[in-house]
DNA sequence: CGCTAACGTTAGCGAAAACTGACATTTAGT
DNA sequence: ACTAAATGTCAGTTTTCGCTAACGTTAGCG
């Protein structure tokens, strides 16, 4: 867990704008040039967040032409999926753990009082 | 989706050295001083990086006399598994607009050279 | 071949972020 | 009250990152 792919797709998902992107092949294969007239900033620097995007791969590039298409890669985001889940049943088991701890406090308590 | 919350989060996990805290916290509650002490860099980075790990919801703190004890937060995780299970669905469902297409011209260019 | 369209790539700049060192704060012990 | 321990906070420095402008590349058209 937390390989280099992990990191590499986690700083991906961390910028806004990647995401908005990701957001906007998730559902419509589109060119380069048409995901870039949907933001405000430079050809150049949406060039890059999908650079960025198809390293971590979240992004499968298809060549047509002169064109390149984008679409959101699933797969990609497997192994965030399970960095969060193994992560979120460490964490119930620590609440766990800690619930424990308090309960074996106040039996403790309730064994000194009763006893 | 996508809010304030879910973009803190995603900027918090998206350093190694959080994850790594993060992971360190997951199965026991530690203090800071305990947590500092297992990474190479100063203490003071390492509150820093627990301050932005609390506030992206991510971290517990409990306060134990002069120490500050530390524990993951599960529920801190819930939006980004959220996130994550929606844009996974979205991205589905573009692979299967994808295949229909592909089946479609090649039905089309039966069509042709039979028809 | 010359020209254009659609991209990616590189260099450099400014803002954000991570790190360090010095200082402030809080709690417990004597 | 004094001291020590554990930790947070602030100021300043270095590093990273996103952005722009200029340039290079590849595919199609005449």
């Amino acid at each position: 867990m937390d390989d280099d792919a992990t990191d590499e797709a986690l700083r991906a998902l961390a910028e806004p704008r990647r995401r908005a992107i990701l957001r906007l092949v998730a559902r419509d294969e589109l060119a380069a040039g048409e995901i870039a007239a949907a933001f405000e900033v430079t050809r150049t620097a949406v060039s890059q967040h999908l650079t960025i995007l198809k390293n971590a791969g979240l992004l499968a590039e298809r060549r047509d032409g002169t064109r390149r298409l984008y679409r959101a890669r699933p797969e990609g985001l497997a192994g965030l999926r399970q960095f969060l889940d193994d992560m979120w049943g460490a964490s119930l088991d620590v609440g766990r753990r800690l619930v424990e701890a308090e309960r074996g406090i106040s039996d403790d308590d309730q064994a000194a009082s009763a006893g």
